[in-house]
DNA sequence: CAAATGTCTATACAAATGTATATTAATGTT
DNA sequence: AACATTAATATACATTTGTATAGACATTTG
Protein backbone atom coordinates (compact mmCIF):
# COMPACT_ATOMS: atom_id res chain seq x y z
CA UNK A 1 0.00 0.00 0.00
CA UNK A 2 3.22 2.02 0.66
CA UNK A 3 5.47 1.32 -2.62
CA UNK A 4 4.36 1.84 -6.10
CA UNK A 5 1.91 4.52 -6.59
CA UNK A 6 3.50 5.83 -9.61
CA UNK A 7 0.79 5.02 -12.20
CA UNK A 8 -1.37 8.26 -11.70
CA UNK A 9 -2.11 10.81 -9.50
CA UNK A 10 -2.74 10.95 -5.92
CA UNK A 11 -4.92 13.80 -5.92
CA UNK A 12 -7.97 13.14 -7.19
CA UNK A 13 -8.86 16.32 -8.89
CA UNK A 14 -6.27 16.61 -11.95
CA UNK A 15 -7.84 15.92 -15.03
CA UNK A 16 -5.22 16.51 -17.62
CA UNK A 17 -1.67 16.56 -16.82
CA UNK A 18 -0.60 18.74 -19.30
CA UNK A 19 -1.69 19.43 -22.87
CA UNK A 20 1.23 20.55 -24.19
CA UNK A 21 -0.23 21.46 -27.56
CA UNK A 22 1.92 24.64 -28.67
CA UNK A 23 2.59 23.68 -31.65
CA UNK A 24 1.89 21.24 -34.68
CA UNK A 25 -1.11 19.96 -35.76
CA UNK A 26 -4.76 20.42 -33.70
CA UNK A 27 -6.10 17.01 -32.29
CA UNK A 28 -8.80 15.74 -33.59
CA UNK A 29 -9.09 13.40 -31.03
CA UNK A 30 -8.72 13.30 -27.50
CA UNK A 31 -8.37 11.00 -24.46
CA UNK A 32 -12.02 11.54 -23.87
CA UNK A 33 -12.96 10.41 -26.99
CA UNK A 34 -10.95 6.88 -26.71
CA UNK A 35 -12.90 6.80 -23.27
CA UNK A 36 -16.18 7.14 -25.00
CA UNK A 37 -15.33 4.34 -26.81
CA UNK A 38 -14.32 2.02 -23.87
CA UNK A 39 -17.89 2.62 -22.18
CA UNK A 40 -20.01 2.35 -25.69
CA UNK A 41 -17.55 -0.93 -26.00
CA UNK A 42 -18.40 -1.92 -22.21
CA UNK A 43 -21.30 -3.95 -21.28
CA UNK A 44 -22.66 -6.70 -19.54
CA UNK A 45 -21.07 -9.32 -21.42
CA UNK A 46 -17.50 -6.83 -22.44
CA UNK A 47 -15.17 -6.17 -19.28
CA UNK A 48 -12.60 -3.44 -20.13
CA UNK A 49 -9.87 -6.47 -19.67
CA UNK A 50 -11.19 -7.88 -22.74
CA UNK A 51 -10.98 -5.51 -24.48
CA UNK A 52 -8.12 -4.52 -27.19
CA UNK A 53 -6.05 -1.76 -28.02
CA UNK A 54 -7.60 -1.77 -31.97
CA UNK A 55 -10.88 -2.18 -30.82
CA UNK A 56 -10.93 0.79 -28.87
CA UNK A 57 -8.76 2.60 -31.82
CA UNK A 58 -11.77 1.36 -34.27
CA UNK A 59 -14.46 2.17 -32.38
CA UNK A 60 -13.24 5.36 -31.82
CA UNK A 61 -12.42 5.68 -35.70
CA UNK A 62 -8.54 6.38 -35.74
CA UNK A 63 -5.60 4.21 -36.39
CA UNK A 64 -4.87 1.91 -33.97
CA UNK A 65 -1.65 3.54 -33.66
CA UNK A 66 -2.85 6.91 -32.90
CA UNK A 67 -4.12 4.94 -29.86
CA UNK A 68 -0.19 5.95 -28.49
CA UNK A 69 -0.61 9.64 -28.64
CA UNK A 70 -2.71 9.75 -25.76
CA UNK A 71 -2.19 6.26 -23.75
CA UNK A 72 0.52 4.17 -23.51
CA UNK A 73 -1.70 1.21 -22.98
CA UNK A 74 -4.95 -0.04 -22.13
CA UNK A 75 -3.99 -0.60 -18.74
CA UNK A 76 -3.09 3.26 -18.51
CA UNK A 77 -6.61 4.21 -20.38
CA UNK A 78 -8.07 1.57 -17.58
CA UNK A 79 -6.82 3.13 -14.73
CA UNK A 80 -7.70 6.73 -16.27
CA UNK A 81 -11.16 5.48 -16.30
CA UNK A 82 -11.67 4.33 -13.22
CA UNK A 83 -10.16 8.16 -12.24
CA UNK A 84 -12.87 9.44 -13.76
CA UNK A 85 -15.41 7.09 -12.64
CA UNK A 86 -15.07 7.63 -8.95
CA UNK A 87 -15.16 11.13 -9.75
CA UNK A 88 -18.54 11.19 -11.27
CA UNK A 89 -20.16 8.74 -9.13
CA UNK A 90 -18.67 10.82 -6.03
CA UNK A 91 -20.47 13.83 -7.11
CA UNK A 92 -23.62 12.36 -7.94
CA UNK A 93 -24.11 10.34 -4.32
CA UNK A 94 -22.61 13.54 -2.75
CA UNK A 95 -24.95 15.51 -4.06
CA UNK A 96 -27.85 13.08 -3.56
CA UNK A 97 -26.71 13.01 0.06
CA UNK A 98 -26.81 16.38 0.30
CA UNK A 99 -30.68 17.17 -0.81
CA UNK A 100 -31.58 14.08 1.05
CA UNK A 101 -32.21 15.68 4.70
CA UNK A 102 -35.93 15.67 6.53
CA UNK A 103 -38.31 13.89 4.84
CA UNK A 104 -36.29 10.10 3.33
CA UNK A 105 -33.45 9.29 5.03
CA UNK A 106 -29.84 9.46 4.14
CA UNK A 107 -29.49 5.86 3.96
CA UNK A 108 -32.42 5.79 1.58
CA UNK A 109 -32.19 8.34 -0.60
CA UNK A 110 -27.76 7.61 -1.10
CA UNK A 111 -29.21 3.95 -1.76
CA UNK A 112 -31.91 4.83 -4.23
CA UNK A 113 -29.60 7.00 -6.54
CA UNK A 114 -27.15 4.13 -6.38
CA UNK A 115 -29.20 1.81 -7.36
CA UNK A 116 -30.96 4.46 -10.29
CA UNK A 117 -27.10 4.50 -11.41
CA UNK A 118 -26.64 0.87 -12.62
CA UNK A 119 -28.71 1.55 -15.06
CA UNK A 120 -27.42 4.84 -16.42
CA UNK A 121 -26.08 5.60 -19.66
CA UNK A 122 -22.59 6.32 -18.77
CA UNK A 123 -20.98 3.31 -17.26
CA UNK A 124 -18.93 4.19 -15.47
CA UNK A 125 -20.55 2.20 -12.73
CA UNK A 126 -19.61 -1.17 -14.53
CA UNK A 127 -16.29 -0.26 -14.42
CA UNK A 128 -16.03 0.75 -10.71
CA UNK A 129 -18.69 -2.35 -10.00
CA UNK A 130 -17.20 -5.47 -11.63
CA UNK A 131 -13.29 -5.34 -12.77
CA UNK A 132 -12.17 -3.80 -8.96
CA UNK A 133 -10.65 -7.85 -8.61
CA UNK A 134 -8.94 -8.35 -12.00
CA UNK A 135 -6.26 -6.49 -14.28
CA UNK A 136 -3.49 -5.09 -13.27
CA UNK A 137 -1.89 -4.49 -9.83
CA UNK A 138 -1.85 -0.42 -10.84
CA UNK A 139 -5.68 -1.18 -11.92
CA UNK A 140 -6.96 -2.76 -9.21
CA UNK A 141 -4.97 0.16 -7.35
CA UNK A 142 -6.66 2.83 -9.10
CA UNK A 143 -10.22 1.34 -7.73
CA UNK A 144 -9.21 0.87 -3.99
CA UNK A 145 -8.05 4.26 -3.86
CA UNK A 146 -11.73 5.04 -5.14
CA UNK A 147 -13.04 2.85 -3.04
CA UNK A 148 -11.06 4.74 -0.22
CA UNK A 149 -12.60 8.13 -0.97
CA UNK A 150 -15.99 6.58 -0.62
CA UNK A 151 -15.40 5.22 2.74
CA UNK A 152 -13.31 8.35 3.69
CA UNK A 153 -16.30 11.03 2.95
CA UNK A 154 -18.96 8.14 4.60
CA UNK A 155 -16.83 8.25 7.38
CA UNK A 156 -17.18 11.49 7.49
CA UNK A 157 -20.81 11.54 7.06
CA UNK A 158 -21.47 9.04 10.08
CA UNK A 159 -19.46 10.80 12.63
CA UNK A 160 -21.34 13.69 11.72
CA UNK A 161 -24.81 12.45 12.00
CA UNK A 162 -23.72 10.46 15.29
CA UNK A 163 -22.83 14.44 16.15
CA UNK A 164 -26.28 15.38 15.41
CA UNK A 165 -28.42 12.15 16.72
CA UNK A 166 -26.56 11.72 19.98
CA UNK A 167 -26.28 8.21 19.07
CA UNK A 168 -22.92 7.36 19.04
CA UNK A 169 -21.44 4.96 16.94
CA UNK A 170 -18.80 2.23 17.18
CA UNK A 171 -15.28 2.28 14.96
CA UNK A 172 -17.08 4.31 12.64
CA UNK A 173 -14.07 3.98 10.02
CA UNK A 174 -15.02 -0.02 9.98
CA UNK A 175 -18.88 0.81 9.33
CA UNK A 176 -18.06 2.88 6.54
CA UNK A 177 -15.73 -0.06 4.78
CA UNK A 178 -18.40 -2.59 5.53
CA UNK A 179 -21.26 -0.78 3.48
CA UNK A 180 -19.06 0.57 1.01
CA UNK A 181 -18.42 -2.96 0.28
CA UNK A 182 -21.57 -4.43 0.80
CA UNK A 183 -23.02 -1.82 -1.11
CA UNK A 184 -20.68 -2.11 -4.19
CA UNK A 185 -20.44 -5.76 -4.00
CA UNK A 186 -24.46 -6.28 -3.83
CA UNK A 187 -24.57 -3.63 -7.11
CA UNK A 188 -22.36 -5.29 -8.95
CA UNK A 189 -24.32 -8.22 -9.22
CA UNK A 190 -27.62 -6.17 -9.24
CA UNK A 191 -26.65 -4.74 -12.76
CA UNK A 192 -27.09 -7.85 -14.45
CA UNK A 193 -31.28 -7.48 -13.17
CA UNK A 194 -33.58 -6.55 -14.86
CA UNK A 195 -34.87 -2.82 -13.68
CA UNK A 196 -37.91 -4.08 -12.20
CA UNK A 197 -36.30 -5.92 -9.81
CA UNK A 198 -34.54 -2.68 -8.87
CA UNK A 199 -36.61 -1.45 -6.45
CA UNK A 200 -36.17 -5.14 -4.42
CA UNK A 201 -32.64 -4.31 -4.22
CA UNK A 202 -32.96 -0.89 -2.69
CA UNK A 203 -34.84 -2.61 -0.05
CA UNK A 204 -32.59 -5.60 0.57
CA UNK A 205 -29.76 -2.40 0.58
CA UNK A 206 -31.52 -0.64 3.37
CA UNK A 207 -32.35 -3.30 5.51
CA UNK A 208 -28.88 -4.34 5.49
CA UNK A 209 -27.46 -1.01 6.13
CA UNK A 210 -30.29 -0.49 8.75
CA UNK A 211 -29.03 -3.67 10.12
CA UNK A 212 -25.32 -2.61 10.26
CA UNK A 213 -25.81 0.94 11.82
CA UNK A 214 -28.17 -0.64 14.15
CA UNK A 215 -25.19 -2.95 15.39
CA UNK A 216 -23.02 -0.36 15.54
CA UNK A 217 -25.29 1.97 17.54
CA UNK A 218 -26.14 -1.07 20.15
CA UNK A 219 -22.35 -1.45 20.48
CA UNK A 220 -21.21 1.85 21.25
CA UNK A 221 -24.29 1.76 23.87
CA UNK A 222 -22.70 -1.11 25.61
CA UNK A 223 -25.94 -2.68 25.03
CA UNK A 224 -25.02 -5.81 23.41
CA UNK A 225 -28.45 -8.52 23.00
CA UNK A 226 -26.96 -11.76 24.83
CA UNK A 227 -23.22 -12.96 23.83
CA UNK B 1 -32.76 -16.09 -12.26
CA UNK B 2 -35.68 -18.83 -14.22
CA UNK B 3 -35.14 -18.82 -17.73
CA UNK B 4 -31.09 -20.05 -19.30
CA UNK B 5 -29.69 -22.92 -16.91
CA UNK B 6 -27.99 -25.04 -19.59
CA UNK B 7 -24.64 -24.83 -19.06
CA UNK B 8 -24.19 -26.79 -15.77
CA UNK B 9 -26.15 -29.46 -13.53
CA UNK B 10 -28.45 -27.86 -11.17
CA UNK B 11 -27.42 -30.35 -8.64
CA UNK B 12 -24.07 -29.74 -6.81
CA UNK B 13 -22.99 -33.20 -6.11
CA UNK B 14 -22.12 -34.42 -10.05
CA UNK B 15 -18.67 -33.94 -10.64
CA UNK B 16 -18.84 -36.26 -14.00
CA UNK B 17 -21.46 -36.51 -16.09
CA UNK B 18 -21.03 -39.51 -17.85
CA UNK B 19 -17.25 -40.92 -18.73
CA UNK B 20 -18.57 -43.34 -21.56
CA UNK B 21 -15.44 -44.92 -21.68
CA UNK B 22 -16.52 -48.08 -23.10
CA UNK B 23 -14.57 -48.86 -26.24
CA UNK B 24 -10.81 -46.77 -27.52
CA UNK B 25 -7.89 -45.53 -26.06
CA UNK B 26 -7.33 -45.23 -22.58
CA UNK B 27 -7.72 -40.91 -21.51
CA UNK B 28 -4.02 -40.16 -20.67
CA UNK B 29 -5.57 -36.95 -19.38
CA UNK B 30 -8.61 -36.06 -17.84
CA UNK B 31 -10.48 -32.69 -17.19
CA UNK B 32 -8.84 -32.77 -13.80
CA UNK B 33 -5.39 -32.31 -15.20
CA UNK B 34 -6.75 -28.86 -17.26
CA UNK B 35 -8.93 -28.10 -14.00
CA UNK B 36 -4.98 -28.13 -12.54
CA UNK B 37 -3.23 -26.02 -15.26
CA UNK B 38 -5.73 -23.61 -14.84
CA UNK B 39 -4.78 -23.23 -11.56
CA UNK B 40 -1.14 -23.33 -11.93
CA UNK B 41 -1.75 -20.13 -13.99
CA UNK B 42 -4.04 -18.59 -12.56
CA UNK B 43 -2.72 -15.85 -9.89
CA UNK B 44 -3.01 -12.35 -8.42
CA UNK B 45 -2.39 -10.72 -11.57
CA UNK B 46 -3.86 -13.54 -14.00
CA UNK B 47 -7.70 -13.69 -14.55
CA UNK B 48 -8.93 -17.08 -15.80
CA UNK B 49 -10.76 -14.91 -18.42
CA UNK B 50 -7.61 -13.71 -19.76
CA UNK B 51 -6.13 -17.39 -20.18
CA UNK B 52 -6.16 -18.72 -23.57
CA UNK B 53 -6.62 -22.31 -24.85
CA UNK B 54 -3.43 -22.78 -26.19
CA UNK B 55 -2.29 -21.71 -22.72
CA UNK B 56 -3.77 -24.13 -20.80
CA UNK B 57 -3.42 -26.79 -22.97
CA UNK B 58 0.68 -25.40 -22.77
CA UNK B 59 0.11 -25.81 -19.28
CA UNK B 60 -1.25 -29.15 -19.57
CA UNK B 61 1.21 -30.28 -21.53
CA UNK B 62 -1.28 -31.29 -24.98
CA UNK B 63 -1.61 -30.31 -28.06
CA UNK B 64 -4.16 -27.30 -27.80
CA UNK B 65 -6.87 -29.57 -29.79
CA UNK B 66 -6.84 -32.09 -27.37
CA UNK B 67 -8.70 -29.18 -25.35
CA UNK B 68 -12.03 -30.22 -27.03
CA UNK B 69 -12.32 -33.68 -25.72
CA UNK B 70 -12.75 -32.38 -22.73
CA UNK B 71 -14.37 -28.89 -22.80
CA UNK B 72 -16.15 -27.17 -25.51
CA UNK B 73 -14.13 -23.92 -24.51
CA UNK B 74 -12.47 -21.94 -21.78
CA UNK B 75 -15.74 -21.02 -20.63
CA UNK B 76 -17.10 -24.28 -19.86
CA UNK B 77 -13.76 -25.16 -18.13
CA UNK B 78 -14.33 -21.78 -15.81
CA UNK B 79 -17.82 -23.46 -14.94
CA UNK B 80 -16.36 -26.19 -14.10
CA UNK B 81 -13.92 -25.05 -11.63
CA UNK B 82 -16.71 -22.69 -10.19
CA UNK B 83 -18.35 -25.81 -9.10
CA UNK B 84 -15.45 -27.62 -7.74
CA UNK B 85 -14.13 -24.40 -6.19
CA UNK B 86 -17.60 -23.74 -4.36
CA UNK B 87 -17.93 -27.80 -3.50
CA UNK B 88 -14.60 -27.14 -1.86
CA UNK B 89 -14.71 -24.07 0.09
CA UNK B 90 -18.21 -25.04 1.27
CA UNK B 91 -16.87 -28.78 2.41
CA UNK B 92 -13.83 -26.72 4.48
CA UNK B 93 -15.73 -24.02 6.00
CA UNK B 94 -18.66 -26.44 7.10
CA UNK B 95 -16.31 -28.74 8.54
CA UNK B 96 -14.59 -25.65 10.32
CA UNK B 97 -18.03 -24.69 11.62
CA UNK B 98 -18.60 -27.45 12.97
CA UNK B 99 -15.84 -28.30 15.01
CA UNK B 100 -16.31 -24.44 16.03
CA UNK B 101 -17.98 -24.89 18.99
CA UNK B 102 -18.00 -23.48 23.14
CA UNK B 103 -14.84 -21.97 22.90
CA UNK B 104 -14.36 -19.53 20.24
CA UNK B 105 -17.98 -17.91 18.41
CA UNK B 106 -19.26 -19.61 15.23
CA UNK B 107 -18.24 -16.09 13.92
CA UNK B 108 -14.62 -16.14 14.39
CA UNK B 109 -14.19 -19.73 13.51
CA UNK B 110 -15.06 -19.23 10.36
CA UNK B 111 -13.56 -16.04 9.28
CA UNK B 112 -10.64 -17.20 10.24
CA UNK B 113 -10.85 -20.61 8.48
CA UNK B 114 -11.76 -18.63 5.65
CA UNK B 115 -9.02 -16.15 5.83
CA UNK B 116 -6.52 -18.72 6.35
CA UNK B 117 -7.85 -20.10 2.78
CA UNK B 118 -6.87 -16.75 1.09
CA UNK B 119 -2.94 -18.03 0.86
CA UNK B 120 -3.93 -21.73 0.29
CA UNK B 121 -2.29 -23.41 -2.41
CA UNK B 122 -5.58 -24.42 -4.16
CA UNK B 123 -6.21 -21.13 -5.60
CA UNK B 124 -10.16 -22.09 -5.89
CA UNK B 125 -10.58 -18.95 -3.14
CA UNK B 126 -9.06 -16.74 -6.73
CA UNK B 127 -11.68 -17.24 -8.90
CA UNK B 128 -14.71 -17.76 -6.42
CA UNK B 129 -13.59 -14.00 -4.98
CA UNK B 130 -12.51 -11.99 -7.75
CA UNK B 131 -13.93 -13.33 -10.93
CA UNK B 132 -17.39 -13.25 -9.99
CA UNK B 133 -18.68 -10.39 -12.00
CA UNK B 134 -16.62 -10.78 -15.05
CA UNK B 135 -16.70 -13.09 -17.71
CA UNK B 136 -19.57 -14.86 -19.69
CA UNK B 137 -23.59 -15.07 -18.22
CA UNK B 138 -22.84 -18.90 -17.67
CA UNK B 139 -19.52 -17.78 -15.82
CA UNK B 140 -21.38 -15.71 -13.54
CA UNK B 141 -24.56 -17.46 -12.65
CA UNK B 142 -22.47 -20.30 -11.64
CA UNK B 143 -20.52 -18.23 -9.03
CA UNK B 144 -23.58 -16.81 -8.27
CA UNK B 145 -25.18 -19.84 -8.18
CA UNK B 146 -22.39 -21.05 -5.22
CA UNK B 147 -22.65 -17.89 -3.41
CA UNK B 148 -26.09 -18.50 -2.80
CA UNK B 149 -25.37 -22.02 -1.69
CA UNK B 150 -23.26 -20.43 0.65
CA UNK B 151 -25.99 -18.03 1.74
CA UNK B 152 -28.47 -20.95 2.41
CA UNK B 153 -26.09 -23.07 4.61
CA UNK B 154 -25.10 -20.17 6.58
CA UNK B 155 -28.91 -18.99 6.93
CA UNK B 156 -29.86 -22.12 8.42
CA UNK B 157 -26.94 -21.67 10.69
CA UNK B 158 -28.21 -18.60 11.51
CA UNK B 159 -31.94 -19.81 12.24
CA UNK B 160 -30.11 -22.54 14.10
CA UNK B 161 -28.54 -20.25 16.45
CA UNK B 162 -31.47 -17.99 17.03
CA UNK B 163 -33.26 -20.76 18.58
CA UNK B 164 -30.23 -21.94 20.38
CA UNK B 165 -29.64 -18.55 22.17
CA UNK B 166 -33.19 -17.48 22.53
CA UNK B 167 -31.90 -14.51 20.53
CA UNK B 168 -34.24 -14.04 17.39
CA UNK B 169 -33.06 -12.28 14.31
CA UNK B 170 -34.51 -9.67 11.86
CA UNK B 171 -34.80 -11.63 8.39
CA UNK B 172 -31.95 -14.16 8.63
CA UNK B 173 -32.09 -14.51 5.11
CA UNK B 174 -31.35 -10.87 4.48
CA UNK B 175 -28.82 -11.09 6.62
CA UNK B 176 -26.93 -14.73 5.59
CA UNK B 177 -26.75 -12.23 2.07
CA UNK B 178 -25.17 -9.45 3.68
CA UNK B 179 -22.48 -11.45 5.63
CA UNK B 180 -21.83 -13.89 2.17
CA UNK B 181 -21.42 -10.86 0.09
CA UNK B 182 -19.23 -8.98 2.60
CA UNK B 183 -17.01 -11.12 3.08
CA UNK B 184 -16.38 -12.42 -0.64
CA UNK B 185 -15.92 -8.93 -1.21
CA UNK B 186 -13.34 -7.87 1.65
CA UNK B 187 -11.87 -11.50 1.31
CA UNK B 188 -11.13 -10.80 -2.73
CA UNK B 189 -9.02 -7.25 -2.14
CA UNK B 190 -7.21 -9.00 1.12
CA UNK B 191 -5.93 -11.69 -0.99
CA UNK B 192 -3.16 -9.24 -2.15
CA UNK B 193 -2.58 -8.22 0.91
CA UNK B 194 0.71 -9.65 2.46
CA UNK B 195 -0.13 -12.71 4.92
CA UNK B 196 0.76 -10.59 7.94
CA UNK B 197 -1.72 -8.63 7.84
CA UNK B 198 -4.23 -11.45 8.09
CA UNK B 199 -4.98 -10.68 11.37
CA UNK B 200 -6.19 -7.64 10.81
CA UNK B 201 -8.46 -8.81 8.48
CA UNK B 202 -9.93 -11.02 10.73
CA UNK B 203 -10.13 -8.70 13.02
CA UNK B 204 -12.35 -6.29 10.66
CA UNK B 205 -14.41 -8.71 9.52
CA UNK B 206 -15.09 -10.15 13.34
CA UNK B 207 -16.19 -6.38 14.27
CA UNK B 208 -18.62 -6.37 10.82
CA UNK B 209 -20.45 -9.50 11.36
CA UNK B 210 -20.96 -8.79 15.06
CA UNK B 211 -21.97 -5.42 14.05
CA UNK B 212 -24.66 -6.90 11.70
CA UNK B 213 -25.50 -9.85 13.83
CA UNK B 214 -25.77 -7.27 16.97
CA UNK B 215 -28.57 -5.13 14.85
CA UNK B 216 -30.25 -7.70 13.40
CA UNK B 217 -31.02 -9.15 16.95
CA UNK B 218 -31.71 -5.35 18.28
CA UNK B 219 -34.16 -4.69 15.11
CA UNK B 220 -35.91 -8.15 16.38
CA UNK B 221 -36.38 -7.10 19.89
CA UNK B 222 -38.06 -4.28 18.34
CA UNK B 223 -35.72 -1.67 20.30
CA UNK B 224 -33.62 0.19 17.50
CA UNK B 225 -31.89 2.59 19.32
CA UNK B 226 -33.00 5.91 17.54
CA UNK B 227 -33.49 5.75 14.24
C1' DC C 1 6.50 32.21 -46.67
C1' DA C 2 9.13 28.57 -44.80
C1' DA C 3 10.66 25.77 -41.09
C1' DA C 4 9.51 23.24 -37.24
C1' DT C 5 6.73 20.27 -34.67
C1' DG C 6 3.13 17.50 -33.11
C1' DT C 7 -1.08 14.55 -34.86
C1' DC C 8 -2.61 11.09 -37.56
C1' DT C 9 -2.56 7.40 -41.24
C1' DA C 10 -0.61 3.56 -44.10
C1' DT C 11 1.81 -0.35 -44.43
C1' DA C 12 3.96 -4.04 -42.50
C1' DC C 13 5.29 -7.97 -39.55
C1' DA C 14 5.94 -11.32 -36.12
C1' DA C 15 3.41 -13.58 -32.62
C1' DA C 16 -0.55 -15.75 -30.84
C1' DT C 17 -5.15 -17.44 -31.06
C1' DG C 18 -9.27 -20.64 -32.14
C1' DT C 19 -10.32 -24.27 -34.84
C1' DA C 20 -10.68 -27.52 -39.21
C1' DT C 21 -8.83 -31.61 -41.22
C1' DA C 22 -6.26 -35.60 -41.37
C1' DT C 23 -3.34 -38.95 -39.18
C1' DT C 24 -1.41 -41.91 -35.65
C1' DA C 25 -1.71 -44.67 -31.43
C1' DA C 26 -3.84 -47.33 -28.02
C1' DT C 27 -7.51 -49.83 -26.13
C1' DG C 28 -11.67 -53.02 -25.97
C1' DT C 29 -14.70 -56.27 -28.58
C1' DT C 30 -15.46 -59.95 -31.60
C1' DA D 1 -5.73 -61.71 -34.83
C1' DA D 2 -8.58 -58.29 -37.02
C1' DC D 3 -11.63 -54.65 -36.30
C1' DA D 4 -13.96 -50.71 -34.30
C1' DT D 5 -13.70 -46.85 -31.56
C1' DT D 6 -11.84 -43.32 -29.20
C1' DA D 7 -7.72 -40.17 -27.49
C1' DA D 8 -4.24 -37.53 -28.84
C1' DT D 9 -1.21 -35.32 -32.22
C1' DA D 10 0.43 -32.83 -36.47
C1' DT D 11 -0.20 -29.61 -39.75
C1' DA D 12 -2.43 -25.83 -41.45
C1' DC D 13 -5.06 -21.49 -42.00
C1' DA D 14 -7.46 -17.33 -41.47
C1' DT D 15 -7.82 -13.67 -37.80
C1' DT D 16 -6.49 -10.72 -34.58
C1' DT D 17 -3.32 -8.69 -31.80
C1' DG D 18 0.50 -5.10 -30.38
C1' DT D 19 3.74 -2.34 -32.26
C1' DA D 20 7.66 -0.60 -35.49
C1' DT D 21 8.64 2.44 -39.28
C1' DA D 22 7.86 5.95 -42.39
C1' DG D 23 5.25 9.39 -44.56
C1' DA D 24 1.25 12.93 -44.94
C1' DC D 25 -1.15 16.68 -43.07
C1' DA D 26 -2.05 20.70 -40.43
C1' DT D 27 -0.83 24.37 -37.47
C1' DT D 28 2.13 27.51 -34.89
C1' DT D 29 6.34 30.13 -34.76
C1' DG D 30 10.22 32.41 -36.83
Amino acid sequence: MTSAVRTANSKPGTPKPASSTVLGRKAVISRDDLIAAVLKLVGPNRSVSTLSLREVAREAGIAPNSFYRHFRDMDELAVAMIDRAGRTLRKIIGEARHRASAERSVVRSSVEIFVEQLSADEKYLHMLLREGTVGSPAFKQAVERELSFFEEELCADLIRLAEANKAPIHEPALVAKAITRLIFAIGGTAMDLPRTQHSEVIEQMVTMLNMIITGTQTIALGKMPLR
